[in-house]
DNA sequence: GGCTGTGAACTCCTTCACAGCG
DNA sequence: CGCTGTGAAGGAGTTCACAGCC
């Protein structure tokens, strides 16, 4: 009855024999985050020619505690570490890859071409690590046909035909909170199950679908939470509370 | 000895007298996601004229369950609904802008005058719930001058003057990775205590400093990864594990 | 001795289930 | 009766601490 509404849906858990070696299934979605920004500095000290890092520099330069660097590689089942030496760069860096599914060949579509989604169609992330820019729409008549990051920006209209004939497995929706919703069922009906939406709603996707929400709001106003408490006992805390 | 390195850093916990009724304070950062999420629901739900809310629908509206609903709310302290009726919205939403500090005023820079500093400067979000976009800087001699959603860009050179003479508490980062570590410094150093980052790196602030990331590439990761994972086991899962 | 890999303890978050008010 | 508010149970994720290999 519950759609899944928002935030990595879809096939997780499983709930398995909490067996042996279990294979890189299922990962928590803290350890997922933190992988990622692993494999940002991996590649980077490839890079500056860096063979081996140990879990306490990584752990460093990742901005966690290398305890849980650890466990997270431990969680992907196979050892990845000499110990007394540390972790090979470049062994590692690729079985992240892997583990995250990026050696699979993503085809993005990017809905809505208007400053967010131009913005975006430059960025860089979408166009390494098996993610593949290969079409960009929208509604406005003034804006179809538009040159954006080489792709001519293609009319909503044609997004069911376009999603097919250029294998789109993956949509960034960057477009007014109004639309968005509609847009998704199009997207999902047209066959497409893993969607980023930027748009400032929470949409309703069915089960299997995949859906990940970037917010800007949301991160101001947690800023302005923290930032808020701050102010309320500047520096060190009375020890007593305020009441009220 | 370890600089607070993304995420929600500064002042929470207190770890304080685990008294009675624990005033809206040191909430987990899973409730203030879901805080952000009601209250945009609410906003939605005042403007289509709605008077009182169950927590069963809003919850749905906000893609929860109405437990954690229920109990996100406790959390804040006071009592926010009649049992039998539901959330006063008005009341309820005030309470929530509150809580999240939303009736201090934040006065927002942007540093990084790129594609995504000009689409993130024309958001709504930049403009409402008590933020005000005050300043946008660049390093380009090309793009400082240039008007952007009313304000010119200055050049980074007149950064800290510029923070001191606008009030500026609060940085949206929205340059190259190359740069941002050193703007991040000279942002801290000129007094500013609240960091959203969207450059993609970690970065290294110290204690006191609340730094917050927003990442399309690892939003796109984790997408991959549970698309990869369904595709690996197709539709259901035949109750066994696959194995390899 | 250095550093990994991991059970076990711990802490935090979520879900359950129901008491209690309207 | 309906729906909130919350203690208690349950489940997840993190940290500790150390055994085990290099």
């Amino acid at each position: 009855m519950r759609p899944a509404a928002e935030t990595g849906a879809g096939r997780h858990d499983g709930g398995g024999a909490p067996d042996a070696g279990a294979v890189a299934r299922g990962l928590p979605e803290a350890t997922l985050e933190r992988l990622t920004v692993y494999l940002r500095v991996l590649h980077v000290a490839e890079g500056e020619g860096k063979v081996t890092l140990s879990s306490d520099v990584l752990a460093n330069a990742a901005g966690v505690n290398s305890a849980i660097l650890r466990k997270d590689l431990s969680l992907l089942g196979g050892s990845f570490g000499r110990r007394g030496v540390g972790y090979d760069v470049a062994r590692l860096a690729e079985h992240l890859a892997t583990t995250l599914g990026l050696r699979e060949q993503w085809r993005v579509a990017i809905v809505g071409a208007g400053n967010l989604g131009r913005a975006l169609a430059g960025y860089a992330g979408l166009r390494n690590n098996g993610f593949e820019l290969t079409a960009i729409f929208d509604m406005d008549p003034d804006v179809i046909g538009n040159i954006v990051n080489g792709l001519a920006v293609r009319p909503a209209e044609s997004l069911e035909a376009a999603i097919e004939s250029e294998h789109v497995n993956m949509a960034v929706m960057t477009l007014p909170g109004a639309s968005a919703q509609q847009m998704c069922d199009r997207l999902v009906a047209a066959g497409v199950r893993n969607i980023l939406n930027f748009a400032p709603v929470v949409l309703q996707a069915p089960d299997g679908v995949n859906v990940r929400k970037v917010d800007m709001s949301r991160e101001l106003q947690i800023l302005a939470y923290y930032a808020h408490q701050d102010i309320g006992h500047q520096d060190a805390v009375p020890a007593e509370d305020v009441g009220s």
